[in-house]
DNA sequence: CGCATGACCCAGG
DNA sequence: GCCTGGGCCATGC
């Protein structure tokens, strides 16, 4: 048996739900929705039992990198998010402008009526 | 209740 | 651009 998590982590993964595929949160963002510090995402994140249906893999540091995670697996991460149309530049970070969750790039297209 | 740990963030040099 | 130091706060022993 597992015991369930706490409210909190709850709260965590429910916002970490509503990530579309194809663009990415910072911890720090989900921090601010879910009503906590950034570091209790990270936490909630490596508590996260495996075969879940959070989408973890888009959830990455306000650098738009991946964080070095208690798996040590950033691989997997990578390809997860290369799945879904994402691109990594040469020092392994993500766009945040473009692919970020609700980012300023994104919400101009929107405005503008020229988002896909 | 104190202490150590951690998939973080921000400001400064 | 990189590295450093401080702040952050839940969880487990």
């Amino acid at each position: 048996m597992v015991s369930a998590p706490s409210p909190l982590y709850r709260r965590i993964y429910s916002v970490a739900a509503q990530i579309p595929a194809g663009r990415v949160a910072s911890y720090g963002q989900i921090a601010r929705i879910a009503g906590c510090g950034a570091r209790v995402v990270g936490y909630a994140m490596a508590a996260l039992p495996a075969g879940g249906d959070i989408p973890w893999h888009r959830v990455i540091n306000s650098r738009g990198m991946i964080s070095p995670r208690a798996d040590g697996d950033t691989a997997r991460q990578r390809r997860l998010l290369e799945a879904e149309g994402l691109r990594f530049d040469r020092a392994g970070r993500l766009d945040l402008a473009a692919v970020g969750w609700a980012g300023p790039a994104w919400d101009w297209l929107e405005a503008n009526g020229m988002a896909p």
